[in-house]
DNA sequence: TCCTAATTGATACGAGTGTATCAAAAGCAG
DNA sequence: CTGCTTTTGATACACTCGTATCAATTAGGA
């Protein structure tokens, strides 16, 4: 029916290509081609280049909105430990599904323009201060060290989670590792819980040291 | 003498562009007027563009071993762990000075084309493999926990090290807040080592919990 | 069926790209 | 100064880009 089906599948095609070219490195042609359509399609449906990657962005950050809330309802009969563990697991796992939006993110940051203004403060700006918030309680509750700036925890927390997966393809190309593999997702959040949340049995370090 | 003039202006023109606009973004028509001269001076000096993308990523690496070197002197007389810290805060400090590196690496590995290839071979592949090696001893020495695959340790640390300054504009843009900024330095130096490292008093855990 | 609106497909245009070419200028040994 | 090489500056070319335009096609209600 209606145009869903042209029209999410030039999404679709807009999300692999600004995901992997970036804005500027990818061209309407290349979408469209993907897409099995044509370049009128893109004007049709998306009026401009500018305003299909808005809707890429805003659609990805609504995926992310529902990875975040997944395991909501069993928040309240979780430990404050638990909690932590259970978004940053869904947070990994929404970072291994969808790279293509913190490779956005990256790729606009870097380059410091309009589209990046667009960005915070539409999207990111809210992102990162309710991760702050979220952090301020963790410490709070002891799961992180509560010496640390909140705002250094959220970008070591965030790039810890994301990086593996921007980094995918060379991983790939240098060690054979595909690290989109369930087991290898896994791993890294493992890897990630236990090196960066306090230790729950041993009480660890919580306090500072001096 | 020589050429140094402006085949040096054309470098650090260079690696602003790329660092910012990323390959594709960035034109030569732009480095040339940023080294206030014109087209010709590339074709002659680096030849084509990515010759000289090639000058600009290898520069950025020997200043990257430069760094990291700094302190090697003073190596034997420290502590395992110390070593550890000592180089974290290099490598942090090479992030902050000259962020254009990593941005190059992130923006070409996300596009994961034959630049990105010609990284693996020549750069990248060798800093990751003897980060490794690095982060295999720490592990050793129990300056890192040991049931943490070194693969996922390498990346999470270079990450949480790298990320604060990639994301520079935005931090500046949403929070007013300058990280390359000395204080704003050290602070994330303190954040990293105090959340990543274990605790030299307490011992922490370095050992598996279970 | 007919009419209208929605959608698709193809082409054209101006702007910007990297590269190549070549004359002008500068530097320098004889 | 002369003659030669190095370096610079300017222009041209083929190509790709995003956008605009408009005819062809399709879909759906009266």
């Amino acid at each position: 029916m209606e145009d869903k089906d042209t029209k999410s599948k030039l999404l679709k095609a807009a999300i692999s290509v600004f995901g992997t070219q970036g804005y500027s490195g990818g061209s309407v042609r290349q979408i469209a081609e993907l897409a099995n359509t044509n370049i009128g399609a893109i004007k049709y449906h998306y009026a401009s280049k500018e305003k299909l990657w808005q809707a890429v962005v805003t659609h990805l950050f609504e995926a992310l909105g529902g990875y975040i809330m997944k395991d909501a309802a069993e928040w309240p009969s979780m430990s404050p430990r638990d909690r932590v563990v259970s978004s940053t697991r869904n947070y990994i796992l929404f970072c291994a599904k969808y790279p293509e939006l913190n490779r956005i993110i990256l790729s606009e940051t870097i380059q410091n323009g309009e589209r990046m203004d667009w960005l915070a403060e539409n999207h990111v700006r809210l992102f990162i201060e309710r991760s702050m918030a979220w952090m301020a309680i963790a410490q709070e509750n002891g799961v992180y060290p509560k010496d640390i700036s909140v705002l250094n925890l959220v970008f070591i927390a965030t790039s810890a989670s994301q990086n593996l997966f921007l980094m995918a393809p060379f991983v790939e190309h240098a060690f054979g590792i595909d690290v989109f593999k369930d087991e290898q997702i896994q791993k890294h959040i493992d890897a990630v819980v236990r090196l960066l949340l306090t230790d729950v049995e041993t009480g660890k370090d919580a306090t500072p040291t001096s």
